[in-house]
DNA sequence: GGCAATGTCTACCAATTGGTAGAGAATTTT
DNA sequence: AAAATTCTCTACCAATTGGTAGACATTGCC
């Protein structure tokens, strides 16, 4: 079944693509191009482009849940499974950034499927809100309302992922070093939000 | 005139069109049904769909520097100065979301103009590092690097405006309070995050 | 070998895209 | 009032879009 494999590689292509150039600028030729087939095989596989969008995001949300699921089975708490999570993500981010730009995509307000990421990553939020309420109880996070504190650390990390464009444009050349540095600079700025303001067990 | 007076027309609907949609996916002949006019109208005043990307773009930086310029100017320091500048963003971002959404289409990578709004915005980048390098050497902000400081505010603010959707997504639904309870705790977590960890001029 | 299923292709198509050419109002200038 | 300028329009156009119809090849099965 060589069939499959093309199917594959247009999950893969189309992830880039989308996540790339968004939903409207990427055109079935062009993407057939790239794969170097015609658009009409893509067309054969998924009956139309909407339907490779989504199929995009299921695949998408699939490969999110388990890299989270990765860096949450460690049996980490506090602060050091916050740490796990972020640097999972700027991995993620870095050998595969069309998949936050998928993101990005897919929440905009317009977006095709706006809510179908969303439905798929609903899970993880939960486990993430129940995680946070956990470790606020016992005093390993400063306390406060999850909901709020897991968009703000959604903002935060995705934000600072996926803007490296804005830091090119700002004169911030992104290297390998630079990358090292914001992962860090990130993580004091989080731990400075989230450690709580009186370190249960240790003295000054 | 009557004729400039369409052109300020366009340029809004546009900035709104661009913001929402992306610059793909909005077409000239949609943009013209939107603002009851001929697309030949709009091509009068702007050469090509670019040209007239470029103008929205430019529009919007002018009107995100005299934002940042109404906030800048009270003469505040420290987590005061920055709690007016975060105000002054979410009012921006519940009255014109489209200007961040703008902002996220510009900073695209294949964002056909990703340098020009980087270009604009650098002055108020210089001003804002200049701004926190001031206040930490002060001592009334936490020490780190201004600039790597300067991103995650960025993305803090930014993506947590902009990213309604995922909240909505996740079942949050956007309200005016729930506005202004985001607000407050994204200013929790940055004074967390900037607030000197010994405050200078007060005992415990 | 015949046959049916699977997979990729060529050949089209209607609709939409950004853009050109230039006619025809309306307004301003002389 | 005539002429020139400014503005919006109608009429097209070539290229690209997502999508259909169906031919042609390849494979596994009998």
């Amino acid at each position: 079944m060589a069939g499959s494999d093309t199917r594959r590689r247009i999950l893969d292509t189309a992830l880039a693509a989308f996540g790339r150039d968004g939903y409207a600028a990427t055109s079935l030729d062009a993407l057939a191009a790239e794969l170097g087939v015609r658009k009409q095989t893509i067309l054969y596989w998924f009956p139309s482009k909407l339907d490779l969008f989504e199929a995009v995001v299921d695949d998408a949300a699939e490969g999110l849940a388990d890299a989270f699921d990765e860096a949450a089975t460690g049996g980490l708490t506090g602060l050091d499974q916050v740490q796990a999570i972020v640097d999972r993500v700027f991995r993620l981010a870095v050998h595969r950034p069309e998949v936050l730009g998928l993101v990005r995509e897919v929440t905009r307000p317009e977006s095709p499927t706006a809510s179908r990421l969303g439905a798929r990553i609903r899970p993880l939020y939960d486990r993430a809100r129940d995680f946070l309420m956990r470790e606020m109880e016992a005093g390993r996070l400063r306390r406060s309302d999850p909901a709020m504190l897991l968009l703000s650390l959604y903002s935060a990390v995705v934000g600072m992922v996926t803007e490296l464009e804005v830091q090119r444009a700002v004169g911030f050349e992104p290297t390998l070093r630079s990358t090292v540095m914001r992962r860090r600079e990130l993580m004091r700025f989080l731990r400075a939000a989230l450690a709580p303001e009186n370190p249960a067990p240790a003295a000054p």
